[in-house]
DNA sequence: CTGGATCCTAACTGATACTG
DNA sequence: CAGTATCAGTTAGGATCCAG
């Protein structure tokens, strides 16, 4: 496999720290489907809480309040009555992109080799 | 974002469960230092053990179990006298390596908008 | 509408000791 | 050497209800 070459992150220890970083950022049941839902656009509380299947509204605020702190989400209170948040994503949160279609890559063929089989 | 076009996987719900596969059988604290460490070649448990700081026997044991199942890893019990066992990686391991990489490019951006300010 | 408060369970983790 | 057993602690996540 022989981990990437030529990236700032050299040694072994620093190559584990930040998979382990974003293993942890980006992984757990409910981030993806989130991050994959704000990439169609701007969406509040409710819209992702209707859109993503079998999400309770405590572990959609957790969830959003954590990719708030990793500077993934931009959360905006709007002045309506009542109030409504929007939730949208950064320009950091887009860098996620190849892990996106490399983990839906090997998702796809690895269903096929366990379920398909 | 819009996620990778032209895949197989091509509705929404159908692209999630791919996404969740993945993430699940990546995720976690220890495959991914797991698959590393066996990137470097065959390996016996006690190897893993001592170069895979701060695992127990217990959790290895319980993570090995779980990649073999997956097909990721193989499991081989030597002819020897106390009996010794490798492990080695399949294939299909290999295929995780585009998702290495995009996670360890992510990962070494992310500390650095994060930590490093 | 948003999301906090509370309660509860199952799963994961860690440390240590022990067996074939 | 390669695990299992045990016990205990922590955490993730679901269900429900309530407040600004």
């Amino acid at each position: 496999m022989k981990l990437i070459s030529g990236c700032e992150a050299s040694t072994t220890r620093e190559r584990t720290l930040a998979l382990r970083d974003a293993i942890e950022l980006l992984g757990g049941k409910w981030r993806i489907s989130i991050l994959q839902y704000l990439s169609f656009g701007t969406m509040r509380f409710k819209d992702l809480q209707e859109n993503i299947d079998g999400i309770s509204p405590k572990v959609l605020t957790k969830e959003l309040q954590d990719l708030e702190q990793n500077k993934l989400i931009i959360r905006t209170v709007n002045n309506t009555r009542p109030v409504t948040v929007s939730y949208s994503l950064t320009a950091h949160a887009y860098e996620t992109q190849a892990v996106y279609n490399a983990l839906l890559e090997f998702g796809a063929k690895h269903r096929q080799l366990i379920k398909g089989k």
